[in-house]
DNA sequence: CTTTTTTCTTATCTTTTGTTAACGTTCGTT
DNA sequence: AACGAACGTTAACAAAAGATAAGAAAAAAG
């Protein structure tokens, strides 16, 4: 009988593939490393104190990431199916992360943990492949961060909001506009205000 | 008669040492492929527009990252000496960048073009440690967005200004407050008015 | 040392945002 | 179907930030 995982394997690997190309002797040793894990909505794939132990790839769902301060969480970030979501900064350093990561839909997730991607950079194998699968993840993400602190440097929270209807309406359909709010560095009330000016014209 | 590059390149090795330990095999491939730059106060390194050619380390003095929005300067990152300076997402993808680079006092760099890196990672002496280097590079600037984005979610402008006073003293020093207004997303007279709240008390 | 330029502060006014609370709606649960 | 919880909007007030201009202070240039 067929595993979940197995089910999975083909369809990730293509996804890898647009980042680098693993030989089968390469993937093989890869994938013994992987696990699945399905989550259901509003579950948790890593938690603000905890140190993040795994590298996760979306098949499928949506997540977001949050802090918490003063009892209150502030969404910092979204993931939608297709891309790789962790508490980085924990689990490079393996260190108690700052970030909780949140379904926000019934998802369904790749993961690798810290120890087996250590393994894998050792390993003989795969070791160089690991290297530049890691290069990549990381170069991805800074694209993504250049452009967010960029936002936060050069527009107000209405050209911020504009340009996110404009660039990135994918994320706009899933998510409640409180975590979409803290996202833009505002409050839940001044997005209503915003939307309120910028639909009303 | 020593040149200029070999009289810095062993500091240069050293500082390497803390990331990626070359062998002299490899390091003689890496070294052939690095140039010095010297540049003067106000001088840029890469500028709006251009495709950002270069990756830099500081080997001495400090640089701004500013982005231009209607003819207005806002800077939106600080490089101290000891640390690597690059408009990423313009090098990484070879395009047009939205940021300039520019040094606020005379300061010394050493460089590794994007076609040196390239070839660095295609050569079989060096291919392995240069997906390593690129790997950690990105890894420690993820880090680092990691808890600028973090601070544009959580914190607000005085509450971001208390933070860079109390971990980050150093960037403090060399630069001027209008620089580091936008660098925490207000207005100059915005961060005047917040030091004296802070002060005055 | 003087002049010029740059940087920082202060003041005023306007706009925006935060805060709190109320209200209606939607959604999921029982 | 009824209930409660979560969500979005709106209102009113307070607090903070933006814009602009003027003046003081500091740094750079001559």
């Amino acid at each position: 009988m067929e595993t979940l995982i197995e089910k999975h394997l083909p369809d990730f690997r293509q996804q890898m593939n647009k980042m680098v190309i693993f030989n089968d002797e390469e993937w093989n040793v890869f994938a013994k490393h992987l696990n699945i894990k399905a989550l259901h909505k509003k579950d948790h794939f890593t938690r603000v104190g905890e140190v993040c132990k795994e590298l996760g790839f979306i098949l499928s769902g949506s997540v977001r990431l949050y802090h918490v301060i003063n009892g209150e969480e502030k969404t910092g970030y979204f993931c939608l199916d297709k891309e790789f979501i962790c508490s980085y900064k924990s689990f490079l350093k393996q260190e108690p992360g700052l970030s909780s990561i949140q379904v926000l839909e019934d998802s369904l997730l790749i993961t690798l943990s810290h120890i087996a991607l250590r393994q894998l950079l050792d390993h003989p194998v795969t070791a160089y492949k690991m290297e530049r699968f890691g290069r990549l993840i990381a170069e991805q993400l800074i694209c993504c961060y250049e452009d967010r602190v960029q936002a936060f440097v050069t527009q107000n929270p209405e050209e911020r909001y504009a340009a996110l209807l404009k660039n990135n309406p994918r994320i706009l359909q899933h998510i409640p506009q409180h975590f979409l709010a803290n996202y833009l560095g505002i409050t839940p009330v001044s997005l209503s205000r915003i939307r309120k000016r910028i639909f009303q014209t």
